[in-house]
DNA sequence: TTCATTTATTGAACTTGTTCAATGTTTTTA
DNA sequence: TAAAAACATTGAACAAGTTCAATAAATGAA
């Protein structure tokens, strides 16, 4: 059950049997029904997750309703509010399902647990902020720099698997632009081929 | 020399006053001419700095030739790649000093030596890395949802300091906008007065 | 299988932001 | 301190992206 966590961490450091055994025995594996939520705006991020199977989106609800996608969780992806979960205060986000999912939780005390007793795990976790923040920042910069037309080729480009399970409302949250807008962009494209 | 340092590392973490000076011993102070560069693109990004007087900006220049500001940094603020430091591969970003400035800076090898050696190095570097996380994770929703008008007020509501100590074509270039638009937009905040 | 709901497409009018060029203002440097 | 360089402002024409409304297509639930 947690074959893909146990490949997931040895991507990233390396750990003996016993130490990966130990630190993955701290998850429980929760199943999650389509358009269920994990987490809500105003609740406390009670846990750090590892997609196991399915889709998940996080995203932020503006004073004007409208949706942002900070990012997406398939299978192998890890998926938290880490403010939230780190400082114990209200999220101010939503972590949905977008399919019948699956994946495995640890609590804020087994964390804490792993890292006060388990000597390469803080050095996992820094590992782990660090590769997400060095691809915000790439992704930052595109947003800085590139249209709409060009963001939507480089997602394609990055994620062809997650374009394939998400809808366009889905994919133009995450791009920052009007759902409308992206099909056009899709139109323009098609017909340039 | 350090003091501003130690007194940075302190609001992170707590540390005994024999690792705070044993970790501070390992920086080496650097002066900084105005419009000189602490990292070219193409360069592998050698330090982690923290800056104690001055001001720097990070920025990205595309293939346009337009420039992306990800962060500016004055005292009190670390600055480096971190990708292009811990992966040890060529930089694609440039470090530029926008006045005299001073910098402390450690080296990989003997960041590599705290990490190994000060047992709490390794926390202060996953909590710091959190903390820059969640701040660009905010920064991101807004640039997804807001238009640049109320970027540009959020700016300067929220580093007052900066925006005294900045021109407007570099405000622009990390909000997004053209130096152009800016000056419209504060034409307008101007005038509604 | 059918009906309801969600998702996708398209067009027209509109808003936001860019580009270019001209002009004025401030800061640097010799 | 004068000249050069960098920075800021403004307007006009344009491009990128939004909004709203109508319609079509796909999906899901009974």
């Amino acid at each position: 059950m947690t074959e893909l966590l146990k490949q997931n961490i040895n991507k990233h450091i390396a750990l003996s049997q016993k130490e990966i055994e130990e630190f993955c025995n701290l998850f429980q594996q929760k199943v999650i029904k389509k358009k269920s939520f994990l987490l809500r705006e105003g609740d406390v991020c009670k846990f750090e997750g590892f997609v196991t199977k399915g889709t998940f989106r996080v995203y932020h609800i503006d004073k004007n309703g409208a949706e942002q996608i900070l990012y997406f969780a398939i299978e192998n992806w890890w998926i938290t509010d880490i403010d939230s979960f780190t400082n114990e205060k209200p999220s101010q986000l939503f972590i949905e399902a977008l399919e019948d999912s699956e994946v495995l939780l640890i609590s804020k005390k087994d964390k804490e647990f792993a890292y006060a007793n388990l000597s390469k795990i803080e050095k996992l976790f820094r590992v782990m902020t660090q590769k997400t923040h060095v691809a915000l920042q790439r992704r930052m910069i595109d947003n800085l720099s590139k249209t709409a037309d060009q963001r939507y080729l480089d997602f394609i480009e990055k994620y062809p698997e997650l374009q394939q399970r998400l809808s366009n409302l889905q994919i133009a949250a995450y791009l920052g632009i009007s759902h409308e807008f992206l099909s056009k962009i899709r139109n323009k494209i098609t017909n340039k081929r």
